[in-house]
DNA sequence: CATGAATGAGAGTTCATTCAT
DNA sequence: CATGAATGAACTCTCATTCAT
């Protein structure tokens, strides 16, 4: 018999590629750099990924799964709208202070033209049930009328932004500018 | 930083390096296709531009100055505070509407460590007139009290988002949506 | 040199290897195909081959002795130089025509250098007796004066190529072209 | 105005092409060793080809070019069939025995699969005037009746087989050497 | 100043061979 | 013996930059 692959070893080669695209974007990702991070030999990445942009592909898949698992986490549902959404909120922006990584990939990719139509719209789909609660938000009169679209991008636009901002500085929020911030974001949304 | 030469060139130089980064980054960008977008043959670039980096980091410097030119209109001053924010955001989305490459271009490089450091901190000085404006609100009581670094994210945040799911999905926003926009930009920080 | 293993398995991977070399070259054999092309695993190649030279040479020197096997096969003996000469010749074509895989990778690796010269020696020993045959014929008359290695660079070189072209062309000879072939063969070398 | 694109280091990396790929084959020609045998940096050949098979397929076409020119020398024109077929018989021995590789080359890649259709079919043309000969000669009963694609197959194989032999015995032909050889082409074909 | 051919370091990918299972 | 995952040197091709014209 002979060495079993390995799947814990996917997994390392994704955390690796991450780390590294997030700094120098697709191309100036270099295969070579995510072996050596993932502390394996060139060839073996290709045993596990057909090329780069497979690699990628992959990664942006998984990534938007975790998302997904995170702001759709069943601890978030609460009995109104205003709890969910601000459990929603405050679940995504711990998501993204802690794996800042996980959200500036997603972004980078998105609208990058790399990653396969099918995996775009596939991803997509898991936020279809985002788009309900919203949708039955504004049929209950909580929240603005306006294509859900335009206010996810509004929410997550500035939860990003926020979130880049304090990286940069090394900063962190305190509880009550964390309140703060989500304040906005409500206030922007509700009625 | 550009020889003294032909300056219509320059620019030519730049509107192609512009158009092309943006799909590609940093490193997906071929200084023989920027000549080639810029009519002109390669070696003629580095009579212009040192290096790549010398291209992109004047790209950058000449962008934000832009962006500066528009946000600090003298036509969006008006007698109040809520008139003029409401003029600038106006103005400004309106800008990265139509010249989304710009938009792109400053956000992709911002936090790509790519852009000279001394250049980072020269363009954001263009921008402490508006820190002051969103101050001197927050001392006339009228929007919330907050670190002016995350008002700005936010704002700037969500309408780079809302512009960029426009233009993914080819669309505009009629009248009454972009006033919702507005409004929900404004609901977010007014106090 | 190969291990003595299970001597079926052997046998299959030469197959193999004689099926893919001639269409690609040494360079172009990959060992995992060989392997796949056997159904067995590349590791186990190695149990049987050292390497991949040592494979081609033990291929060479078992398809030179195939073909040796034929030219002497004792059937083709007859009581006069011209019946014979016309048996080994026709013997030989079937065999061309049949195996065309042997006849291609016997003369793309003769003269290619990759052939250890003590087997390249080794199989030439095989068909001395050609040679006892045809120096009998000169002194018999029966067959012009020539170098014998002449002689039969003439009589296999035409050989060859009309076989290729056969098959470039999927023709087969009728009986009558068949015979104007070995008659250009015969006219070439008799008195 | 630039340095021009020289034309004769075209000629250049086809020569050491040439002189290297008869050795080891499309597959074990590296294009590092045609860059540096052509006294040129890796990178200018691809200038003047865009990759490996281009480079070859060019190869092919001009060398195919050559040796039509070779056969078809106004030179061999004689007044009658056996004296033009001499001196083309004589001339392509010649051709041959001074620049085997153009002959190695040329039989090598026929039937390698590697050389664009368009261009085995337009070098095939070259020698359609070769074919006109030949069916002449047929219909003036001078050379045996049988289809020319084997008459030339007959004559090449062999004239090519005892090339190869004398350069691999680092012989030549002595001159009644080279009339017996002529005599065995001519026996088998005339009537 | 302008040109584009030339350079060569470096990137993605392949594959002969090894070795843990 | 048999397996196929792992390795890393080597190969093809690209591209920022230089420089002869």
């Amino acid at each position: 018999m002979p060495k079993l692959k390995d799947s814990t070893k996917e997994a390392q080669i994704r955390d690796a590629a991450l780390r590294l695209v997030i700094r120098t974007g697709f191309n100036g990702l270099k295969m070579a750099e995510v072996a050596k991070e993932a502390s394996i030999a060139t060839g073996t990445l290709y045993i596990y990924y057909t090329d780069k942009e497979s690699l990628i592909n992959d990664l942006y898949h998984k990534t938007k799964q975790e998302i997904a698992a995170v702001v759709f986490s069943s601890d978030y549902q609460a009995s109104n709208f205003y709890e969910t959404f601000r459990n929603m909120w405050l679940g995504y922006y711990a998501f993204c202070f802690q794996k800042p990584e996980k959200m500036l990939f997603v972004e980078q990719f998105l609208y990058s033209g790399l990653i396969a139509e099918h995996i775009v719209q596939e991803t997509e789909a898991l936020f279809e049930s985002l788009n309900q609660f919203l949708i039955a938000g504004q049929e209950q009169g909580i929240i603005r009328t306006l294509h859900v679209e335009i206010i996810k991008a509004h929410i997550q636009g500035s939860l990003h932004e926020i979130v880049k901002v304090l990286l940069k500085n090394k900063q962190q929020l305190a509880d009550g500018e964390l309140d703060q911030c989500f304040d906005m974001a409500w206030n922007s949304i509700r009625k």
